[in-house]
DNA sequence: CGGCATGATGTAAGCGCTTTCAGAAAGCGC
DNA sequence: GCGCTTTCTGAAAGCGCTTACATCATGCCG
């Protein structure tokens, strides 16, 4: 049993082959022509030696690491598995590997843990990354490709995101024609977020068209996740804000309000209706069911890898490709469901 | 603006800095010791150009990755965002990387995606890698740590797992003691799947315990998953087979329980009475709020993350680390839910 | 039958770092 | 001041691959 320190390499192949380690560098490619019968010795030789390439040998000589990186900030959150679902696909179709690193803010950084120099391109989920990182990678021509985040002044990098504002629309205009509510919350995400933005821009868009003017008193201001929009729920009865409907700005936030709508004994959708956006997995399965937008979040991860893939390939990418939401009907706005969702619970 | 193929090496910061490209490395990694006003030089020229030390190189020369692996078979499922938390978690502060492989079954893999070539140690979550590619790395001393599966015969990997079976018992016991049910049906998972394994056993002991006979009619086979589940339910209530009670196998089989149930207007938990396993984040988000056992999923991360660790710095790690459940009451199996859980919608 | 494509293989020069080893500089006691 | 140790720094040898280029048989044409 080998030791570790002696794990074979190529000149082992090379040697009990019989041929030089460039013809054993060649059948491990493919890229080169071997006569038949040479490259069945070599691929003998590979297999009684075990022998794995060195990674990091081939990433230094032939400058490719053919792995893709994946900046995120949000391992939380129900979203993530979907997109990393679709990502996962996408690439193991492509023959890249995915390199995943999460931005945590506590653990301050030392070396560069992410970039150009172990990836062959980056898949950056909304602001994940520094401004000033990202302008250095698109500086150096480092292929990028971002999702739900337009890039900043000047930077054409490829985008992937989803119609944020007309799934608001749809959910803000069902909620005031199907179900004549007036007052309706908007639970924001956070500060800077893009999705929170166009969302809100939607909200007010349906308002308008309904002439209902907008009040600031029913904007709050929660972080996409389930405790900060308890408490903005907390605060705002507590306030004595009077409403009839919240759009919870996405899913995860949306179990935030039902908990606190709840622990009020207001009855959703009765006395308060209540919309998410995502459309993840547990939408559902909650009582009452969540109406909210479906995203489609594995698609989007799914795209970002193509147009990625097309940069690393010298190709033009899309500038940007906007996905198309769709307005899931449940009962937490006051609809019965027929229909629809068969597979709610 | 330097093109993507001139950036900056270590030669070009000594260069600048007026000293050795040793040194510079020195000053890098922090391990020789280098004048303060020299180190301050190098470093200001490391800024200056924007350099940032190529992985592949690092790796190379240094035999050293500084990158874990983990190897993964179903991303779907509520479990994997906890495990990849925990996971994350430990490993950022430790200062390694994190590469993710997931094994789909139909893309036959080419090259090796994960192992000793491009990482210094492998997390591996159940069944997800092949025995013989399992054996070789063991063969060639891989720092290897395993979760949910004990090691195959004469390996000596190190495990965390938790108390399945003491899981099992826990949930079947109190539908037998609190709700006097008998005839509960156990739903499986995957074939050769140790989780199901265990909670099997835990569930056959807790029978016996309370001098029920274990009826092979009761036992279906899912796949730890919604739709599996769903099937299964069908066929059995289709079949006439009575029951009282569900033991889903894990809450992502509880989910397909509940929609068979509700289909078949079978009220839970009057009719019938369901338990699931994990307490993953929807589990009390659906109605009725499930009874289950919350496994520390992310702590299994971290704890495999430790593991690891010690092995890579060379010390012993432990052979097994058993995590303990702990039963999670809500409405499902009956209760009322009274105190507990006061997060539940 | 000589000259020349043609295609398979070998040779060797890196890729950009780390690290050993040795040398230079500096401090110390006598 | 002389030899000694003690620090710091530089030269250079790899790490294990890829690939441009050279080499060497072939086969083919005129």
């Amino acid at each position: 049993m080998p030791s570790k320190s002696s794990l074979p390499t190529i000149s082992d192949v090379a040697q009990r082959a019989g041929v030089s380690i460039a013809t054993v560098s060649r059948v491990i490619n493919g890229n080169t022509p071997v006569v038949a019968e040479t490259a069945q010795r070599v691929r003998l030789a590979i297999k009684e030696l075990k022998f794995v390439p060195r990674a990091a040998a081939q990433v230094l000589a032939s400058r490719k690491t053919n792995t893709i990186g994946l900046v995120f900030s949000e391992i939380r959150g129900a979203f993530f598995p979907h997109l990393l679902k679709g990502i996962e696909a996408e690439l193991h179709s492509s023959g890249y590997e995915l390199l995943i690193y999460s931005t945590h803010s506590d653990h301050p950084i030392q070396r560069k843990p992410i970039g150009e120099h172990n990836t062959d391109g980056l898949l950056v989920f909304t602001t994940s990354l520094e401004l000033e990182e990202l302008e250095r990678l698109y500086g150096i021509n480092f292929p990028l490709v971002l999702m739900h985040e337009t890039p900043p002044q000047g930077m054409e990098i490829p985008v992937i995101t989803i119609e944020n504002k007309d799934g608001a629309v749809m959910l803000v205009s069902h909620l005031i024609e199907k179900h004549g509510r007036r007052r309706i919350v908007f639970l924001r995400g956070p500060e800077g977020h893009e999705d929170s933005e166009w969302r809100e821009r939607g909200y007010r868009e349906a308002l308008e068209a309904h002439k209902i003017v907008y009040d600031e008193g029913l904007i709050a201001r929660g972080e996409f996740d389930e405790d900060s929009a308890f408490e903005e729920m907390q605060k705002l009865m507590a306030a004595g804000i009077e409403f009839d409907a919240v759009f919870a700005g996405d899913d995860d936030a949306a179990i935030g309000v039902y908990r606190a709508l709840k622990m009020a004994n207001r009855i959703i959708p009765d006395d308060v209706a209540v919309v998410g956006f995502d459309d993840v997995q547990f939408a559902r399965y909650i009582s009452p069911g969540l109406t909210t937008i479906r995203a489609p979040i594995e698609e989007v991860g799914r795209e970002a890898v193509r147009q990625l893939i097309c940069l690393l390939n010298g190709e033009q990418a899309q500038r940007l490709v906007l996905m198309r939401t769709e307005l899931v009907i449940r009962e937490s706005c006051g609809c019965q469901n027929k229909g629809g969702g068969e597979r709610d619970l």
